[in-house]
DNA sequence: TTTGACTTTGACTTTGTTTGACTTTCGTTT
DNA sequence: AAACGAAAGTCAAACAAAGTCAAAGTCAAA
């Protein structure tokens, strides 16, 4: 399969390249012989934060994608974090993970402050109240992203 | 890319004279073989005010443009993003505001990488295109908030 | 044999950069 | 003053990416 394919060539270059690497999608769309958007496709159903990469980009002249896979075995703790946050998560549960996090001095105080302000309810008190645990797991796990 | 190298440029005699210079669009222009116009587009897309830099100039003979590295102190500074932000903010803006940060020493990098990760179109995918401005505006003062 | 998840494609949108023609503002000569 | 020349400013067009989205295709499992 195509997809499959222009995985494991990204893989490879990321294995290459000691795991981060810019590509530019009509450059490599162009050498494969696909559409630029098949790129994307792959970027979104395969490099996914939940499976440790994390994507930047930029359009326009001189645009590029850059793909980072995160070393989920040197972090374990945190990977940890990552993935009993699960795909939704309250307000009072978060926080005892902010201060487990502090307690094991993986975070510092101003950090957790941080993160508290950022995954409150008054921050994201414009998010319909459905919808805020997983927006809430959705920053927690980019910011953990952010720390690896 | 063009811009991209000319902004350095500008960092790079920014960080010798210690924060403040002087410049001749034309004769820069000149030296770079590019067209003028160019000058004035690395300025206004990266040198502005949300980054600390404030840009004067003059026209006619003897004309200049003259860049200052702004810093201001913690609280008041603080307190200007607070009001800044206002209650909408786009990605990039944000980021430039993060950046703004850090290179003043308000924050560490590591938690300049938290901040953007926390409102990074990224998290806030799962939030309505329309709402996401705003929830990002609230979260980032929120985290400022924490900060004071 | 229908369903549903996953893939493929391409038209359209948005963002960012480069260029050049034209305008405005100064200082300096006449 | 008026005219001139030397700056910088403005703006829109052309170009260069990447993003989005929905329609159509594929294929295995129920």
């Amino acid at each position: 399969m195509l997809a499959d394919q222009i995985a494991r060539m990204i893989e490879d270059m990321l294995e290459e390249s000691g795991g981060s690497l810019e590509l530019q999608r009509n450059e490599m769309a162009g050498r494969l012989g696909c559409v630029p958007s098949q790129i994307s496709y792959v970027l979104t159903s395969r490099f996914t934060p939940e499976r440790g990469y994390v994507i930047e980009s930029r359009r326009g002249g001189g645009g590029y994608i850059r793909i980072v896979r995160k070393e989920m075995h040197r972090n374990e703790y945190l990977m940890h974090f990552f993935y009993a946050i699960g795909n939704a998560i309250d307000e009072r549960e978060a926080i005892a993970y902010v201060q487990n996090l502090e307690g094991n001095g993986l975070i510092q105080a101003r950090e957790a402050k941080m993160i508290v302000a950022a995954i409150s309810e008054a921050s994201l008190s414009d998010v319909t109240p459905a919808g805020r645990s997983i927006v809430r797991a959705n920053i927690f796990k980019h910011i953990l992203l952010s720390l690896m």
